[in-house]
DNA sequence: ATGTAC
């Protein structure tokens, strides 16, 4: 276990565990955390695998972690390690089990006052609407090559389907949609676990939550992103469910088995990789592609859903619902950025992490490109949620990236001791939150006690200028798994 | 996160 003295101490936000701590790292770490919070990092084996991460072959420049890090699959959850292109190391454990795992915030035209009465029925109404929980399938049941066709479009083919907006499209990280996504790279059984999940949230710490906007801090990025004081806005988070689980499982296995092959012994099993310009290297690449497609049809036509709730509670148009955009926080990209004074392809892996590129960027849509991106930051159940603008704070030092969400601090067994399903219910409803959960356990395996403080995570971000602050968000309804 | 099991 690392000790605090290990730590060099750059700033109030930041510390570097320098290359030499280990034989083996080729960069050094840094570790982006307030020191009240540096006991949480220091507690799971987090740091350590940071370190692991500092030696995968190609790495450049350093491994990240976020302040919301925790012991992950090799990788620490909260990290960013970025890989020379073409030759560099890709690592499924970089990108996690839930690839494209990420959150998309709805805009509505109301206010609080305008909804307050009927929050009740709308939570009712989302959760039947909305399927959600463990293996839980929903109504679309897509034949082989309908999988074949959304594992290649992405969000379009919810929208070509008559379950989607076709100006969410441009509001969506790659626009929804990774041209390199190879179907005959995903396994039958992959394709099987998802043929029926498109429109579901799943379970674990996925959910659909209607928030208020309780707080702006930047009112000039907030006017701009369409975001005001006392606004009704949707939060999604979710992922690629058990098709992306499958792709993970199948590629992380084959790695294994290949990686000696290529002469490369990670210092962990469970970082097991091959080179990104390996036959399996760019298997796994357009498998996870068409995972990360497949993800974003998936918050496409949830929000279709949402839109039809919303339609059925209120007797208002479903497209009044605006989506302001859809982050990622698992996924591996092919990036430029500036390593050493010299702009260089990389092949940056976030895992908990979101990207936060900053005002300029060309990949950005127009409407962002000004500002910077938005960057969605769910906190944990029933405390809040941030909006942040990325920055070129990020782009210049942390490959682009800022942090995913509060960052948990027990396990799930660990919280079910310490608190139980219904009392939890029962203590939001007292705050004000309606809920809907598919189970009792599920339910308190997250309740806020087993996560971090979302505000102190977004304030080291913040601070640390790797993504600003616009709003904060209240929730009002939850609905999970 | 996850057909909470190879």
């Amino acid at each position: 276990m690392l000790q605090v003295s290990q730590l060099k101490k750059l700033a109030d936000y930041l510390w570097e565990i320098p290359a030499s701590t280990r034989p083996g790292m080729l960069v050094p770490a840094y570790v982006y955390c307030k020191e009240e919070m540096l006991e949480h990092i220091l507690s799971d084996r987090s740091l350590e695998q940071l370190i692991n991460v500092a030696s995968l072959p190609g790495i450049e420049k350093a491994a990240i972690v976020m302040p919301d890090a925790h012991e992950g699959y090799g990788f620490p959850i909260g990290g960013v390690a970025a890989t020379r292109w073409p030759e560099g190391l890709i690592s499924p454990g970089g990108i996690g089990y839930d690839i494209n795992c990420g959150v998309r915030l709805l805009l509505t035209p109301l206010n609080y006052e305008d909804v307050a009465g009927k929050l009740e029925l709308f939570s009712q109404e989302l959760a039947a609407t909305i399927p959600s929980g463990t293996g839980k399938g929903g109504e679309i049941k897509l034949a082989p090559e309908e999988m074949d066709e959304v594992l290649r479009m992405g969000a379009g083919w919810a929208v070509r389907n008559g379950m989607g907006n076709e100006a969410d499209l441009a509001m969506i990280e790659s626009n929804g949609c990774l041209i390199n996504a190879d179907p005959a790279a995903v396994s039958e059984q992959a394709k099987q676990r998802g043929y029926d999940q498109l429109g579901t949230i799943g379970a674990g710490n996925h959910f659909v939550e209607v928030d208020k906007v309780s707080e702006i801090f930047d009112e000039s990025a907030a006017r701009s992103f369409g975001i005001r004081k006392e606004q009704v806005v949707i939060l999604i988070h979710t992922g690629s469910r058990g098709l992306g689980h499958q792709v993970a499982t199948d590629y992380l296995r084959l790695m294994m088995n290949v990686m000696s092959e290529y002469h490369y012994k990670p210092r962990d099993r469970e970082l097991a990789g091959v080179p990104f310009n390996s036959k399996e290297g760019q298997d796994y690449f357009n498998a996870m592609a068409a995972a990360a497609n497949f993800a974003w049809c998936n918050r496409e036509i949830i929000t279709y859903e949402i839109r039809q709730a919303w339609q059925a509670v209120f007797n208002r148009s479903g497209d009044e619902i605006q989506l302001l955009y859809d982050v990622a926080h698992n996924i591996a990209k092919i990036e430029e950025h500036i390593v050493d004074g010299k702009p260089k392809k990389l092949i940056v892996h976030r895992k908990g992490a979101t990207r936060a590129f900053g005002p300029g960027n060309e990949e950005l849509p127009e409407k962002f490109r000004t500002t910077g991106q938005p960057v969605l930051i769910p906190g944990s159940m029933g405390t809040a949620s941030y909006v942040l603008v990325g920055t070129n704070k990020s782009m210049e030092t942390t490959f682009g990236s800022t942090c995913h969400g509060a960052g948990r601090t027990l396990s799930r067994t660990a919280v079910k001791k310490l608190v139980g399903g219904p009392q939890l219910k029962q203590a939001l409803r007292d705050q004000g939150i309606f809920v809907e959960a598919g189970s009792w356990r599920g339910l308190a395996e997250e309740a806020p006690i087993a996560y971090k403080d979302i505000d102190l995570v977004v304030d080291t971000v913040h601070e640390s200028g790797i993504a600003l602050k616009v709003a904060k968000l209240k929730p009002l309804v939850v609905v999970k798994g």
